[in-house]
DNA sequence: TTAGGGTTAG
């Protein structure tokens, strides 16, 4: 939806480097503040509006009044209006002036839309702003704000180059709005050309426009850039520094979100609780339980505990540290919930493969009569259904929702048919899911083919593999994970005239695979290990307990998966190079230091092998440890040499 | 009178 508004018409638009002249011209320069000077003597019964409580009573003086309304009257309803949000009470306002043919000056004007702005009527606002004959920066920096905040991003930008050739001079508010308006893959452009705006007016190390900026470049994908503009701020305050947090978080940048953080706070800045959001989720993101659980700590210090975006991201952070009870513990404890709170907490149980979970916590929720379910509810249900292994009552929730007894008033999006699609495929039943694939209402894209081409590769089944690979391989030919999955389903059935196709395709595009890492937090610090890692200080112990455990359980009937392996050596080597995997590592040196009676936990950058998985189960057979390991789609719980995913991810 | 940072899902 977002991406329509921001995509619509962004290509309508008229560069606007053609305008730098405008702007870089050296008459740029700071406004006057607004005199206000009242156009007649006030009605004190209205001017005092805030000596009324009620505002209706001060408009029913309004209209006894009559004719005799003066600027100052109009100001002080209007103020009440906005103050209370009576779309209703603006409404009377205006049409009082109408009736009496008063002609509100800009500024009265202006009043209207941010009253309709604030109670989301962005039309009307629309109507005042365009009958105006005249317009300041005021009038035109709040309708522009309007269509930010609503995400009309391509009306926002447009209006913006209309100021500017109107003659109007933006200032500080109206670069920290406008910049807000090019986040995402098309605003990109303009928002760098309104940087070289920026640069020549007198606004370019004004802290809102600053966090504006750097907040633009993080979001699209550019922290350097980012932090080059936070580094050159005068003067730092808790929003910008949490916007360079967050832009970090949200780029998977978890360490430098984490460095910068506890940089700031040694430094002694106080936070508030989107600072704590925003560090949460790069918790969530490097699973520190440790720190989580110390940030923790600080929030209920802090008197923060009473928000509830905070409160969700404490349920997400210690459900994706992997300790789903104190996840639950603070959501049971909130003493209010939105639907993101649910979700949350839902999501937790899905990645924990908790199926039952749930299901019962999203039949809870039905029950309560406040939180309606939206659409994030029903892909957490239906990917919890599917991590959990219970396929027929994912689908049974599936019809519901489709049905006209069902929920109904969602709106279904690709995301939920692929949901629909994992599920079948995990119930094997793969060309019951071409089918629905090719019968859904939206063109298939690459995660659905993936989808369907992973449970091929589970069920082992090269026919419909083949089909989901070509389709998958067309839309994606720089995905080396496909590449891997084919080449596996091809190997597993033998088919090595097409194994050897797929290398020679590997090839032929350069593909590169995301280098493997996995990591392990003990006593607050973090161990990371790569594929076939050298660095670490401990490398030869750790890779020699690898092999001392898979001699072990190579006993016990461990055999190392060769077709993990994607390089073409012989298979002495294959197995070396099995053994140099990330998560192995990790494993081992949790065994080497991790308490018997503890769990093992583990974080993995990408989806487990399956050799790896094979693995840690017989670790947790043969050495009696419990495993947890966190890959990039869910927790793999393994216990006595079962793991709660039942071999499908 | 207009302004900057935030949570869940795939």
């Amino acid at each position: 939806m977002l991406l329509k508004k921001i995509s619509g018409s962004f290509h309508d638009l008229k560069p606007l480097i053609s305008l730098v002249f405008i702007i870089s011209s050296p008459k740029y320069r700071a406004f006057a503040t607004h005199q206000l000077t009242p156009y007649s003597t006030p009605n004190p019964s209205i001017s005092n509006t805030k000596s009324h409580s009620n505002l209706n009573h001060a408009l029913l003086q309004m209209s006894i009044q009559g004719l005799d309304m003066k600027f100052r009257d109009y100001d002080a309803l209007l103020n009440e209006c906005v103050n209370s949000k009576s779309l209703r009470g603006g409404q009377r306002v205006q049409s009082h002036m109408i009736k009496t043919r008063y002609l509100p000056p800009v500024y009265l004007r202006t009043r209207l839309i941010v009253l309709y702005l604030k109670c989301e009527i962005l039309n009307d606002a629309r109507k005042v702003f365009d009958e105006m004959r005249e317009r300041n920066v005021v009038s035109w920096t709040a309708m522009i704000s309007g269509y930010t905040k609503t995400g009309f991003y391509s009306e926002a930008l447009s209006l913006f180059v209309q100021m500017l050739r109107s003659g109007t001079y933006a200032n500080e508010f109206t670069f920290a709005t406008v910049l807000k308006s090019c986040v995402g893959p098309y605003g990109f452009e303009y928002g760098q050309q309104i940087h070289s705006h920026i640069v020549k007016s007198p606004f370019e190390f004004h802290i809102y426009v600053g966090s504006s900026l750097l907040d633009l470049y993080a979001k699209s994908g550019k922290p350097h850039e980012a932090r080059i503009v936070f580094e050159g701020l005068p003067e730092r305050d808790v929003v910008s520094c949490t916007s360079m947090i967050s832009g970090y978080a949200q780029l998977g940048l978890d360490e430098e979100a984490l460095g910068l953080f506890r940089t700031l706070q040694r430094k002694g800045m106080v936070f508030n609780y989107v600072t704590y959001v925003s560090i949460l989720t790069a918790l969530s993101g490097l699973a520190a339980f440790e720190y989580g659980k110390q940030v923790h700590g600080h929030v209920l210090r802090s008197e923060l505990t009473s928000y509830i975006i905070l409160q969700n991201s404490l349920i997400d952070m210690y459900s994706k540290c992997g300790n789903i009870t104190y996840a639950r513990r603070v959501f049971d404890e909130m003493p209010e919930r939105t639907a993101v709170s649910w979700n949350a907490m839902m999501a937790g149980y899905s990645k924990h493969g908790l199926g039952k979970a749930v299901v019962e916590l999203y039949n809870k929720m039905r029950d309560e009569n406040n939180i309606k379910p939206d659409s994030a509810t029903l892909l957490t249900v239906l990917s919890g259904c599917s991590h959990g292994g219970m396929e027929n009552t994912g689908l049974r929730i599936f019809d519901e929702m489709v049905c006209e007894n069902g929920i109904g008033s969602i709106d279904l999006s690709i995301e939920h048919y692929g949901c629909v699609v994992d599920l079948l495929g995990r119930a094997g039943q793969l060309e019951r899911a071409l089918r629905f694939i090719k019968e859904m209402p939206f063109e298939p894209n690459a995660a659905i083919w993936g989808s369907l081409l992973g449970a091929c590769r589970v069920h082992k089944n090269a026919g419909v593999g083949k089909i989901a690979g070509d389709y998958l391989l067309k839309m994606e030919p720089r995905n080396a994970g496909n590449y891997v999955i084919l080449c596996n389903l091809y190997a597993s059935d033998g088919k090595w005239d097409e194994v050897r196709k797929m290398r020679e395709l590997m090839k032929g595009t350069a593909v590169k695979k995301e280098p493997g890492k996995s990591w392990i937090e003990l006593r607050r610090t973090m161990h990371t290990f790569y594929a076939s890692d050298r660095s670490h200080p401990r490398k030869d112990e750790i890779l020699s307990k690898v092999r001392e455990i898979s001699d072990r359980i190579k006993g016990f009937g461990y055999c190392p998966d060769l077709s993990c392996v994607m390089y073409d050596v012989d298979e002495e080597q294959k197995e070396r190079l099995l053994l140099g995997h990330s998560e192995k590592m990790a494993l081992a040196f949790g065994m080497m230091n991790v308490s018997a009676e503890k769990a093992i936990r583990i974080m993995k950058n990408l989806r487990i092998c399956v050799d790896c998985h094979n693995f840690a189960k017989f670790v947790s057979q043969v050495y009696g440890r419990e495993v947890f390991i966190r890959d990039k789609s869910r927790f793999h719980h393994i216990v006595n040499g079962v793991c709660l995913c039942g071999d499908y991810w």
